[in-house]
DNA sequence: ATGTTC
């Protein structure tokens, strides 16, 4: 398919509505970002077009500037549907890891008080949070009971156990807790498969990083958030496990099926979807919500396990102090309120990133917005923005998600091969730990972009405003 | 992303 864009602004791209699409669609991108999509990601632009043929998708379809090839969608794209317009819910809009999500925590500790015990610290936390494909917890006995309540309650339930404090729910998007989950719709193969797997990070690009800030950009915002200057945070980027992969494999599955029923037509099959208002969409909706809400409560048991590792590290809790900042998924479909319109958003590697005054933040946020947290690579760097009145006015309160790879998981094995990772980062001051060899060769730091290439186009677009940059100190992969 | 080809 032929992708025609005109250039309205620096940074914003419009792909006027052609052929079957309904709406048209926006793009940000700079000139290098755009280099790119032209010579090697072509194809992400063709996705955004698919999903603007959509039954009742809202003008714009949208992707931000981490956008690449995905699923059906792009990974980096935004969609809203309206369900009184015959709206759809499509699980490759949300994507494989429901509610996968980043949480940042502060803590009380300084760049130079963790700089001698870094690598204790580091063994510590490796030891208490299970990484790596299928990674299980032999420590936390969830029966088919317990697994359906931490489907009902997210975060909270992990709370109620003990394993963290009130006030981490507080700031977490949506209090920890998506509504109308719906654990009758979750397979026994996903409850399986979800039961020895919370409190795990995973693998891929998940992981679980301690850093430091390293430089503060809006003091007025990084003070609302309670970060300054060498102050040592800790970053999680997990999701819903193997229990959200089940939920979404089962639902698509179901969609093809019943796709004839409701005479939607696909340009692709990887769009399959259903009526938000059908017995199949509010199925799914019901089972998402439910993943969302695990994705919610596996944060939240690894923050308490990392509270133990800095006790284990020799840091008492008084001092370590560590505080969620915020805990904001990238992967999922929420109901919200945008220009007068109750619409179904689909993120999909795309954060929410709701301005000043907009519903749901923590009082303590709401006259500066809400964290956008994006991390980098484990070699360079991540940023916290915060949500701006510009994202709530072009991109339904949406913002980037990360960097996006510029070479394939193949690509970057190869270049990376017969060279010692591990070495070269902690060489650069950062100690890794990983589970897989072949993990860390993928996510070698020179196979993403760099996001504050990303972090521009935001900030140039209007969707978002750079507040701190974070460097990593101790990085945990799978 | 994923018990990395139920």
């Amino acid at each position: 398919m032929d992708v025609s864009f005109v250039q309205e602004d620096r940074y914003t791209f419009r792909i006027p509505r052609k052929g079957k699409m309904r709406v048209g669609a926006v793009f940000f991108a700079s000139k290098r970002i755009l280099a790119h999509l032209e010579s090697e990601d072509y194809a992400s632009l063709v996705q955004l077009m698919n999903v603007a043929t959509l039954p009742g998708v809202v003008e714009p379809a949208l992707a931000m500037p981490d956008i690449h090839w995905g699923y059906g969608f792009p990974i980096g794209g935004v969609a809203a549907f309206d369900p009184e317009a015959g709206g759809v819910v499509s699980p490759g809009g949300v994507g494989f890891d429901i509610n996968c999500g980043v949480r940042l925590l502060a803590s009380g500790l300084e760049r130079r008080d963790l700089e001698p015990r870094k690598a204790w610290l580091a063994d510590r936390l490796y030891e208490r949070v299970p990484a790596g494909v299928g990674s299980k917890r032999r420590d936390v006995k969830l029966n088919r009971r317990s697994l359906a309540r931490v489907l009902e309650e997210g975060a909270g339930w992990v709370v109620r156990q003990g394993w963290g404090e009130p006030d981490d729910l507080e700031f977490i998007e949506s209090g920890g807790r998506l509504e109308g989950a719906d654990p009758g719709r979750v397979s026994e193969r996903a409850y399986e498969r979800g039961l020895p797997q919370l409190g795990t990070l995973g693998s891929g690009n998940h992981f679980l990083e301690v850093q430091y800030v390293e430089q503060v950009y809006d003091p007025e915002a990084a003070a609302a958030f309670g970060l300054h200057q060498d102050q040592v945070t800790v970053l999680i980027h997990t999701g819903s496990r193997g229990l959200g992969h089940q939920v979404c494999q089962d639902h698509v599955q179901k969609f093809l099926q019943v796709a004839p029923k409701y005479g939607i037509e696909l340009v692709d099959r990887q769009l399959a979807a259903a009526p938000i208002e059908s017995p199949e969409g509010r199925a799914y909706l019901g089972a998402m919500a439910a993943a969302a809400n695990y994705a919610f409560a596996n944060r939240q048991l690894i923050t308490h396990y990392v509270r133990e590792a800095f006790e284990a590290a020799g840091f008492a809790p008084r001092e370590h102090a560590l505080r969620v900042v915020y805990d904001l998924a990238h992967n999922n479909a929420k109901f919200e309120s945008h220009a007068g319109r109750r619409v179904l958003v689909h993120r999909k590697g795309a954060t929410r990133a709701f301005g000043p005054g907009a519903p749901d933040l923590p009082p303590a946020y709401a006259s500066v917005g809400q964290p956008v947290l994006v991390p980098g690579d484990m070699g360079r760097y991540s940023y916290v923005l915060v949500g701006t009145e510009g994202a709530m006015e072009k991109s339904f309160g949406s913002s980037c998600h990360g960097a996006g790879r510029v070479l394939s998981r193949t690509r970057s094995k190869k270049q990376v091969k017969g060279r010692d990772l591990v070495r070269e980062l902690a060489a650069a001051g950062i100690e890794l730990r990983a589970t897989s060899r072949r993990t860390v060769a993928e996510e070698a730091p020179e196979a993403y972009k760099d996001v504050a290439e990303v972090v521009k186009v935001v900030e140039g677009a209007g969707i978002g405003r750079r507040v701190a940059r974070l460097r990593p100190l101790v990085a945990v992969k799978g």
